[in-house]
DNA sequence: CCCGGTTTGGTGACGTGTCAACGACAGCGG
DNA sequence: CCGCTGTCGTTGACACGTCACCAAACCGGG
């Protein structure tokens, strides 16, 4: 078996760590600033994206990258605080429609500006565009790899 | 407010996706190929590294930069499993060290050649010397700019 | 039409991580 | 020696994710 190197080893700390430490600290902010987690954040995204906040749960899922338990777990925990709700899909009745409250549209408005600016200081700020394209070579390159 | 330009939003979603992916597959790799998760081997690595594989918690806890009650919890799971042992410390009657097992030796031995083997072919495969510089540079960026 | 496989979503059990609070002890100034 | 303050580690409550499993509904071929 061959180790890493030592610069190999090194960054593979620094990534561990970055990758523990920097959605920690944007759960921070958002739970301080809003009350939400980043997978809140999430999910209320991509429900104030659609006309009129409603969408099919597996649509959802897929969208998020979800495990559809996953999903469901959380809707229940979301639901439980108003920001989101359940209603039976139209057109299949297995299905299950998830709908987007008042509550909830108005967690996400008021959430977005401070937490964007939280990521844009803390990962974008002097990012030139060479970093920020060599970045994203790396995360294609890396997700292609993945097994799924 | 401004929002993320197209190339920033691209790269971020990316980002949070490949920050997931990536620990959730060599997780699912350690677990099945040796019954670990990624923080038992954590752990396991750092008793395994000090002599006689007994180690004051809190200095575990800082050398993880883990929270004190997370690694109590995460011993306690541990210490039912056989991996490792809790005794009072020598010294100070408040602190408590921790002590690999036999078992904890073995597990960590079998399962660290695979494990390496799956971070290189996921994460470093490929990844030029220029590529290597570039991201550590940007990891050590980030987490100075991190609070804490 | 019926039957079997598939899709959709939910549930319970469990491991995991955070936060707030606590009890026990150490160490220090009076 | 006493008491105050800080340190060390644990615990309980809770949010979060995954896995295995289940029930209901859909859908195709016979």
């Amino acid at each position: 078996m061959t180790w890493l190197d030592d610069e190999q080893q090194h960054l593979w700390r620094r990534w561990l760590l970055l990758t523990t430490r920097l959605p920690a600290a944007l759960n921070r902010q958002l739970q301080a600033d809003s009350d939400l987690s980043l997978a809140d954040f999430d999910v209320l995204v991509k429900l104030s994206e659609t006309d009129g906040g409603r969408v099919r749960s597996r649509e959802l899922c897929a969208a998020l990258g979800w495990e559809k338990s996953r999903l469901s777990h959380h809707l229940t925990r979301m639901g439980a605080r108003g920001l989101v709700e359940r209603t039976g899909a139209a057109g299949d009745a297995r299905g299950s429609d998830v709908v987007l409250t008042p509550a909830g549209r108005a967690a996400i408005e008021a959430a977005a500006p401070a937490h964007v600016d939280t990521v844009r200081e803390l990962f974008f700020a002097d990012l030139t565009p060479a970093q920020l394209q060599a970045l994203t070579a790396l995360t294609d390159r890396v997700l292609d790899r993945l097994p799924d």
